[in-house]
DNA sequence: TCAATCTATATGCCATGGCATATAGTGTAG
DNA sequence: CTACACTATATGCCATGGCATATAGATTGA
């Protein structure tokens, strides 16, 4: 035990708990306010932001950067495209996949709809995260997830 | 600007970025795990394991835990009855609503299945999350569950 | 009492994602 | 060149959850 000094074993089972449950109300309720100020969900805003920081993602990137399957990535792709926010261009090194791409309409959706989830977000978490704790929670979770990324867990089949 | 004294400002995107994809892979490992071991899922097991720690809860109970809707929470009850893990007994006091329990199968599968899960959660986050940083994740992320909860944010409406 | 209202749950329809599989296109060994 | 393995995406079936609605039971005010 003389390795054992620190007094931060921590509950896994409840972090977990908490982590998942912070995630299911703060996603529902950032989805509740763009849903009726821009029609989508947060889910779609995610989609459609990453788009505009990678223009020329294939469904493949996508399914990647959120751990999602290809098959569900290729249908929310079907429906951003089917409302006219994304186009599939064709690849011109390999004619198995797209190149996706925002529309004119889709890239004013994400700025308009960013502007609600950062504002939305603020309200929601920044009094309770500003302070020390807060920052590290912060980095850590960042740490965690580049942990996750890195020894690919979690990711799914299909 | 005197009472802005703190470098602590967080990219709260990012932050949320990195809380759904902790989230997402995490529940998609463990769910790889629970599923091969004992054929159910996370959701499962999360929903037995409250039952087991709240005998005699209610659908609504278990939804606002949850924060899904009651209507989901009535269909997952649904299944895991179907299965043979709970049951619904008649609510003395108020016949619209059932008191939920597991049976003997139920409880021997949330016992088990706790042990892969702890198992699991710990082979996947506890190194990461084992510093004073980790520490400090752990109670901010609980203290944000607090404040959510308290506040009601993110409630499904049905 | 009893009508109006409220509450708890169940159910139907839809959207989304997992997984398995199909298909088209690529790369490669020979 | 060409068969064979591999890869990228699409699609079908199923499970799950949101939201709207239906229904039974509880509550309340006159």
């Amino acid at each position: 035990m003389a390795y054992r000094l620190s007094g931060d074993e921590v509950d896994l089972p409840g972090f977990f708990s908490d982590l998942v449950r912070c995630e299911t109300r703060l996603y529902n309720a950032l989805n509740d306010r763009l849903r009726e100020r821009h029609g989508i969900v947060t889910s779609q805003f995610e989609f459609l932001r990453f788009l505009r920081d990678h223009p020329g993602a294939r469904v493949a990137d996508i399914a990647a950067e959120f751990a999602i399957g290809v098959g569900a990535t290729s249908k929310s792709a079907d429906r951003l495209e089917k409302q006219g926010w994304i186009v599939r261009q064709p690849n011109p090194s390999d004619r198995r996949s797209s190149l996706l791409a925002l529309t004119d309409d889709g890239s004013r959706l994400v700025d308009a709809a960013e502007r609600t989830f950062t504002e939305e977000l603020a309200t929601l978490i920044a009094d309770t995260l500003d302070d020390s704790s807060g920052a590290a929670a912060v980095r850590a979770i960042s740490k965690l997830r580049s942990v996750l990324e890195r020894d690919r867990i979690g990711m799914p089949t299909g």
